[in-house]
DNA sequence: CTGAAAGCGCTAACAC
DNA sequence: GTGTTAGCGCTTTCAG
């Protein structure tokens, strides 16, 4: 073998005095080798830094070993978060995480998953329930499991893992209520894309609406969820209704946003008014005030879906019943 | 074709009345192909859902469409910016990233490193000038363009993207000096693992000694950067030493557990006590108190280095020179 | 237990 | 312009 080129099985099995199969098997721990044929393949392949190339071997058996990841953002702390938990359910399996990026879009979702799944993937997670229809249909024909995460509101095409978006912004419309508030605001950006958030208010709405209360103001943009978007809607909201004893808002980069602005204008919260926002990020921890908020396992949802998509990876691991696993939030009114 | 099985190429080309080659050409756009024959393929292709296998692609040309991106963590939220970032450079270039995440573990760097080159990557986008002697060597001679990011003090394996992180620190330093801050104290955390966090310290610590300065305080941990650590390690840091006029942080993330100690304690920020993070997060902006910060083009740089993968595919791209695109970061005193 | 032959689906290199 | 041939590096047969 010359030293530019990669060394192949072939350059294995030459120096290790048997056949391209032996090697193959020996390699791969197949069983039916004699332990001495593995010995030496082994030294031999350590010798000349043999690395395989899964590209061949994906071709061969018609399945690669990166596991499609579709998220709708990377730059959410959130997704990041998903992401590192199927990095870490996904360690050690040999498989590769590959990511791609929807941007909340539909026509981008349905490429994106097309995409991946050129690729062979041994089995696609992705973000949410709600595809549209040909997204959907590329899944259901997908011949792979597929994992889908974050929720539970629906009916998944093969397993999910989540819980149910619905259900928790109800319960934080209930913790509301049960502190006595009855004057409820919210503070939203992105509802039209993000279906989650979306069914989170719905969730709101609904838990209001049973104890015969409804939101008294709103303020929704368009744009990103950003702490400082969350302050100036805050101002906004405000304005327009200056007695409300509660926000609720879709997540809790905004909800950040409002305790800056109740801390730059010295509003008591939560006595005079409360702040509840979703998803448990470290600044609310953080913060001088207290704001209560909806802590979601979304660590442990990426690593479980990692998880499903490697058990199914396993010979048995094919007819296995399809998944729906069910990881709660937990709410912390923001004692 | 039978409907379980993917279309293959062969299947285009019989449904059009061509050959496998013809099929291909008229396929990727190459030139010399009949414009009557790159019709009848292309709707041959449309018809039955052609999708083209990436995996035979590679193995044949030996070069995969796919980029290797090498970060310390995911769950940060600066490389997930910067992931956003090459996202959106690789965007409509038919290359798809891969990600493998090193947990500032230089073993699992070179593993990481080794199993991305694995894939025949169009190019690799590695993290800091700083890899131990193999991985550094698996990337010397990984025969792709190899474009490190998020520094620039050392030297580059190929093209790198970045900014002077010592640099950074040292203007820093210089800011507090011309903000009459004498009494400086540091926190930080995981300075064992993260060399560009280090970096910024030595800079600071130039920039002090150069006025004569020197810091007369400092709290350092091993965990990660949050901002509940920011908050406990700048109480400790201020029990220790009460009478500093000014805290550097590590990052904005623990500057900003900093902002939120000294707004429960009711410390003056700027000023009683000066606080200065690094990175310009959203969170700094919208405190209620401000807070210095240099904020980082961390976006752009992954868009750019994306960029450089992308030129260097392209024929003659491959005899370019090495790049070195600085990308500077602006100091915000939060005056 | 081991090996030889035959692809996986595509493209480079040559003919025509 | 288009087709043919010969692989890319591996694994799946199927014989021994």
């Amino acid at each position: 073998m010359d030293r530019t080129r990669r060394a192949t099985l072939a350059d294995v099995a030459a120096r290790a005095g048997v056949s391209k199969m032996t090697a193959s098997r020996a390699l791969r721990g197949a069983a039916d080798v004699s332990p001495a044929a593995v010995a030496k393949v082994r030294l031999a392949a350590r010798e000349i830094g043999y690395i395989g190339n899964p590209l061949a071997a994906s071709l061969s058996v018609r399945r690669s070993g990166l596991v499609g990841v579709v998220v709708p953002s990377v730059s959410n702390i959130v997704f990041a978060e998903v992401m590192a938990g199927i990095a870490e359910g996904i360690a050690g399996s040999g498989l590769q995480p590959v990511f791609g990026v929807t941007d909340y879009d539909a026509d981008r979702e349905a490429e994106v998953i097309a995409g991946l799944m050129s690729w062979n993937p041994a089995g696609l997670i992705v973000t949410g329930l709600d595809q549209r229809a040909d997204g959907r249909a590329l899944l259901a024909g997908a011949g792979v499991p597929v994992v889908q995460i974050m929720d539970l509101d629906g009916t998944p095409v093969d397993a999910c893992v989540g819980f149910s978006q619905i259900a928790a912004g109800r319960a934080m419309a209930q913790a509301m209520i049960a502190r006595g508030r009855g004057k409820i605001g919210y503070v939203g950006c992105g509802l039209a894309r993000d279906t989650r958030a979306r069914k989170r208010l719905d969730g709101i709405e609904a838990g209001l609406a049973h104890a015969g209360l409804s939101l008294v103001g709103r303020c929704l943009e368009d744009g990103p969820s950003t702490i400082a978007a969350g302050r100036a809607l805050t101002a906004r909201l405000l304005a327009g209704v200056p007695d409300l004893d509660a926000i609720a808002y879709s997540n809790d980069d905004l909800a950040a946003g409002g305790a800056m602005h109740c801390l730059a204008q010295g509003i008591a919260v939560p006595g005079r008014l409360m702040l509840a926002g979703f998803n448990g990020l470290d600044i609310i921890d953080s913060l001088p005030i207290r704001v209560a908020t909806t802590r979601t396992p979304r660590r442990e949802i990426g690593r479980v879906a990692a998880e499903i998509v490697q058990r199914r990876q396993r010979p048995g691991g094919e007819g296995e019943l399809p998944d729906r696993v069910e990881l709660l939030p937990t709410l912390d009114a923001g004692a």
